[in-house]
DNA sequence: ACATTTATGGAAACCGGTGTCATAAAAAGG
DNA sequence: CCTTTTTATGACACCGGTTTCCATAAATGT
């Protein structure tokens, strides 16, 4: 007995034709007449082939639409054309500029990006990365954070000898695999803002510990205060997870004090305007009663009102430059240099002068 | 002379070994003394293997973390295990929540998720689809709107025998490749809500003419009006962008009217909140003056003030079945039904009975 | 006892590329 | 002019799976 006689390849709607027959590099060798050696060197523009043999073969290919099979490519070179990215930013827009970034510099390659959400909550997550990688192993791996601060995924990858770029506020690993923001310079921006309007009563909303960001980033205001022989009070210090909801309720916690701040720094945007909230629901006006920074400058910073002020990172091109430093690796290409991103503030209505 | 005599694969960070090599068919075949078939009967499920060898190979693999390679597999199989995301939505939230729907089916499968996203309005938009699915032969391909409503697109793939499945507010295809969203009814509910509380100015501004969900939400929006008696008012009907920009415009354009609405219908929350910030600048309150009903619900219209009455798709839940479908098909498992999701309206503070 | 079926598994070809090595022809060198 | 080097190309094995085809042993039928 024959195995299970699968029927054609499923077609689209109701179309279930034959696919079409592929053109493989055999048929163009026949029908140009040389051997398959010949062609491969073609198409990966090796010198040692006749001009006129070459440009015979390409002008083959080109009439019969031919075009080289990944798979085969890949178990040919052991290897796969695949990028990973492995990714656990809860704000979409980061997330999304982050990927439109990486496809911007994958276009016109043929590496793909495959998408591995990352659950750090979870205990199992480090073994479903592992699983993934071991599974498909992808050619390279792209992290932002938090997931590019787990140094345990970091070595799991060295292990495994796959290339991965970080994409984190600190240095983590030598140039040819980081590209660093300086999130303690944006933060010391808004802490300079914030102290040369006058407050003196200044809170700060912190992101989860786990988030090296955070710490980052309240590094960098506590040294944007000093500069202003200001120190910030551990008591309008609060901890939230960089959620809306988080936010909010350290908003409320702050505002209820009865020396309530006059200015808020917020870890990310999110947590801003659930500062915002809270900032409604004790009758307090923005930015008359509280001035608010936040981190991020997702798009809404400018549709909410007042407008946030906030600081801001070029994600999308930090997603391309990653994806490159990654692309000149698997292509063996020395990288010394990592590029290095300084956030701006940009400011907007939700801060104004304490008198 | 020999090849251009590539560096062992690169490694992670500094490290830059050789990659541990691989475990194969060949190897377990060779371990459990059996040939290469039968480790691929045990792999495939195939009946005609002997239990005890079975379990025999089983515990093999287990214990050298064999993993058969997907490449040689689909290779041999003449396919491969990528689906394509095709999107255009301009709305991050939207395309993060519909990967994670994809995923969420992917999961434990060896189908993997690749992007693509394409551009309408670029004349060689097609071309470059085309171009992608000619090299990569994706297994199958997922489009929401607007991309679902391209006959152009999907002619295309069909010509190709490329599965795929789209996700549209209108049928389409046949049952196999479609999930379908009532925007209408969920339109039509917003005209009843707003009907309701007595209104009768009533503007609308929709989405542009490219995208078919613009008509369908339009069409539903009168005929939930008609439920009243009421008409659409052409006067009061404005075509936007879907962007917060061209729905505050649209806005202006309305509430500068002498005849101005006491409520607004638009086709998505971004223009909503666009609508917000025009009535702001018009000095109006919302919803004591303008009622506002946007459509999508996104994070941002329970965090930003007055909330945002609107509704509500479950688009996570849409990718998972999107995804189901799709893998359906691939295994040859018969598709008669379409899923079908009713949007719900949610009601929050933007609108207000009109006395 | 012999033919037939069923269960099991091996050998070899194949999928579509790339690497190694050999070799013929052309160019360079003495 | 003959050797040496360089250029251009091909034959063949290989990557890691699946599939086709066939062989054998055991179980069943007559």
């Amino acid at each position: 007995m024959s195995e299970k006689p699968k029927s054609g390849a499923a077609g689209a709607a109701d179309t279930r034709g034959e696919p079409a027959a592929r053109v493989t590099i055999n048929d163009i060798a026949r029908l140009a007449g040389v051997s398959k050696k010949t062609v491969s060197r073609v198409l990966n523009d090796h010198p040692l082939v006749n001009a006129e043999t070459r440009k015979r073969i390409k002008q083959i290919m080109q009439e019969h639409g031919y075009r080289p099979d990944p798979q085969a490519r890949g178990l040919a070179l052991r290897r796969t054309f695949l990028i990973a990215l492995a990714y656990d930013n809860p704000n979409p827009q980061y997330v999304v500029n982050m990927q439109r970034g990486i496809l911007d510099t994958f276009e016109g390659t043929n590496y793909q990006l495959v998408l591995h959400p990352v659950d750090r909550t979870s205990p199992d997550h480090l073994q479903r990365l592992q699983d993934f990688v071991d599974n498909h192993r992808p050619a390279g791996v792209i992290m932002p954070p938090s997931v590019s601060e787990d140094q345990e995924i970091a070595e799991m990858l060295k292990e495994r000898n796959c290339p991965y770029v970080r994409i984190a506020s600190l240095v983590l690993d030598d140039a040819h695999s980081m590209v660093r923001t300086h999130d303690a310079e944006g933060a010391a921006q808004a802490a300079r803002h914030i102290a040369s309007l006058g407050h003196r009563k200044i809170a700060h909303i912190h992101g989860p510990k786990l988030f090296r960001s955070a710490h980052e980033r309240m590094g960098g205001f506590v040294r944007g205060l000093a500069e202003f022989g200001l120190e910030l009070d551990p008591a309008l210090t609060i901890e939230a997870g960089y959620t809306f909801d988080s936010g909010e309720r350290a908003g409320i916690q702050l505002l209820s004090r009865k020396d309530r701040p006059t200015a808020v720094f917020t870890g990310n945007d999110e947590m801003a305007f659930g500062v915002y909230s809270a900032a409604r629901k004790s009758g307090l006006s923005i930015p008359d009663d509280l001035s608010v920074v936040g981190f991020d400058d997702t798009p809404m910073a400018n549709r909410i009102s007042p407008g946030l002020t906030t600081v801001q990172l070029p994600i999308r091109e930090m997603g391309r430059q990653a994806a490159e430093i990654l692309l000149k690796r698997l292509s063996d290409v020395q990288v010394k240099t990592s590029p290095e991103f300084q956030p701006e503030i940009v400011i907007r209505d939700s801060t104004a002068p304490q008198g």
